[in-house]
DNA sequence: AAATAAAGTTGAACTGGTTCAACTTTATTT
DNA sequence: AAATAAAGTTGAACCAGTTCAACTTTATTT
């Protein structure tokens, strides 16, 4: 299965795996293709799995309502997804995570994973990286959202990643740095 | 030591440790006593502890270049504090933390949370789950902040922290939740 | 207890970003 | 290839929240 190499390569990043340790991880992972538009969360739903991209993008979002959706994380290749907090604590949903491309993706369970940590320590080391980055990186994101304007926010977004901005919709990349679809437009057109 | 008893309760709630892996953890606790206005944290200073509030209050912000702070994150009894990416990346801090009252900590540095990751796998889920809570935690947040006026912020906040909005000077729950203080002064105005 | 500094309030003028509606362009379906 | 739907653009009117300045209240220092 070729569409392994990606995930190890990406766990290889944090911890090292014996053969066998390895082995038992990927038994774990289920191969799934959802098209474009196609949901994977929705709300009132618990998430019972952790959602790692191997080719396409996603986005997870809340739907107010007032009808507008507020997109709090894109995930692209080599990137995880869900909505967090129902998956952790296995509650309902609360968000949609919707599939912006056809998308490849590989699944883990929440039994699986807490499988995982308890006979496996390393695992429980990964996973406390990983929300440790993730957090890491929320709270920049936070504080660039308390701290600058709509165009320093777009201007920063585009910089950090040029590759998220061209392939995904305006009104989501909007919703994402806090403002509305038309006003991003008229940041662009002022552009050039 | 008796300032030891509400983080012995707070380890307790996560992971079950014997009595040998409590001594141990309690062997690298520094109690410290931090007077109203002092910094614990400041920018360009590696952040070297994890702080826990036995008593008093704390907040952790960022002073941008038009003189304005903006508040990440607070702290009062039983919760942590710190320039939570200068710690867990060991770089320069971006933030300050700076205690709103006379405050007694009990800090745990990084290389001694690393040692005992190490050699007690518990502790490794302590942590994890720890920062999966805080992820959480801020992605609701930032959820609020995507989606709600400030009038509902400061509502919720209200609900959610009635002990903390009559703790904390007014000027830094305006910069937390996103406006300034003299919108905060008006919008607690007309509810009376 | 007086003096001073820091925090909070109020109002008037302002502005960054929103809303709404009409239109154009791009993608999807038939 | 035409028809239709979805996404993006533009402008005019608007408003939620900001800014600035003067003032009042509460803390802190002497």
């Amino acid at each position: 299965m070729d569409d392994f190499e990606p995930i190890k390569k990406h766990f290889a990043k944090y911890i090292e795996l014996t053969s066998e340790e390895e082995a038992r991880l990927i038994s774990f992972f289920k191969v799934k293709n959802v098209r474009k538009k196609q949901m994977i969360v929705q709300p009132d739903f618990t998430c019972k799995y952790r959602t790692y991209i191997v080719k396409g993008a996603m986005r997870a979002y809340l739907a107010d309502d007032k009808g507008q959706t507020h997109t709090i994380a894109f995930a692209i290749e080599d990137w995880w997804i869900s909505d967090f907090n129902s998956y952790i604590n296995q509650v309902p949903a609360t968000l949609f995570v919707e599939a912006l491309e056809d998308t490849r993706v590989i699944q883990i369970d929440y039994h699986s994973e807490q499988l995982l940590m308890d006979t496996i320590p390393k695992f429980e080391r990964f996973f406390r990286i990983a929300a440790q980055q993730s957090f890491a990186f929320l709270q920049k994101r936070m504080l660039s959202n308390l701290s600058k304007t709509a165009e320093e926010r777009y201007d920063e977004f585009f910089q950090k990643y040029p590759s998220i901005v061209n392939r995904v919709p305006q009104y989501t990349l909007a919703s994402y740095l806090g403002f509305t679809t038309e006003f991003l437009s008229k940041i662009r057109s002022r552009k050039k």
